[in-house]
DNA sequence: GACGTATGACTACATGCGTGGTCATATTAT
DNA sequence: ATAATATGACCACGCATGTAGTCATACGTC
C-alpha cells in the first residue's frame, strides 16, 4: 500500500476524526495546507482507490473513514524506511537521529521506558 | 535532495566503493537487482544531474564518485520520514519498530548505549 | 581492415503524484 | 423561481521514476 506524502496529510485527518466530508477534511487541513477542495478529493478518491479509505453515502455526498490502522501503516512504513536506507539495522537510524536533530529530553525517557519493557 | 529508492541503491554500491565505472556498479549490484546497464546508466545519470555524484573521465567513460556524505544524506532522510510520517517525535518510530518488526538484542544494545551516551 | 562489443548521448513511454479545471446536478438563499 | 454554491464524476497536464531502446562511435579481435 503506498501512500504519498499528501494522501498521507489526508489520511491523519481521517484517523482523527473519522466520518467527515470532503469538504471537512479541507476546513481541517487549514495550516499552510491550502490545496483546492477538488485537490482534496483527488486525494480522497486515490486513497478510495487504494483501499485506505471507505465511503458511506450521507444524503448527496460521501463521509470517508479509514480502512487500514494508523498504528499498521506506521509500523510498516518504518519497516520499508528501515530496510530501504538502513538496511534493516535500526539502531544506526536513532544514531543519526540523536545527531542530527538531537531528540528531545522527552524521547530519551520515552526510549529509555521503551528499552526496559523490551529487555523483559 | 531527493534520492528514488533505485536511486539510492546505486548511490550504496559508490559509498562502499567509490570511483567506479558504470558497468562495474551494474556488476556490483548483482543479487537479485538484474537492470539492464543502460537502466543503470540513468539512474547515474539521473543522479549526476541531482549533485548526488560527480564524474572523473577514465579514457572514454566515466568514473563516478559520490558529492554527498551517506552519513548526512541518511540523517536528513531519517529527519525526514520522521517529520512526515511520526510529526517528527522520533520516540514512537522506536516503539513501532519494537513492535512490528522485533528489534534484535544487538539493536537493543547498541540503543542502550547510545541513551548512556546522549544523557552525558 | 571488418566485425562484434562497450560506452556515452539522446530518446521513449507508462505509471504515479501534485495540482486543479470542466461539467452536470442538487441544494440553499434571496 | 432564479442565482449562487456545493458536490461528485471525469479529465488534464507537467514532473518524477522505473525501465529501457536507438544511434554513433571507439576499441579490441580475427
Amino acid at each position: 500500500m503506498q501512500i504519498s506524502a499528501s494522501e498521507l496529510e489526508v489520511m491523519e485527518v481521517l484517523w482523527a476524526r473519522p466520518g467527515l466530508a470532503a469538504s471537512d477534511v479541507h476546513d481541517a487541513l487549514g495550516d499552510g495546507r491550502d490545496w483546492n477542495v477538488r485537490t482534496v478529493k483527488t486525494f480522497l478518491a486515490r486513497l478510495v482507490e487504494k483501499g485506505a479509505l471507505r465511503t458511506e453515502e450521507d444524503g448527496r455526498r460521501y463521509l470517508y473513514f479509514p480502512q487500514i490502522q494508523e498504528d499498521e501503516y506506521k509500523a510498516e512504513a518504518a519497516t520499508q524506511f528501515i530496510d530501504r536506507v538502513f538496511s534493516g539495522r535500526a539502531a544506526p537510524l536513532v544514531a543519526h537521529l540523536a545527531d542530527s536533530r538531537g531528540l528531545t529530553r522527552e524521547d530519551i525517557a520515552a526510549l529509555e521506558k521503551l528499552l526496559g519493557e523490551l529487555k523483559k
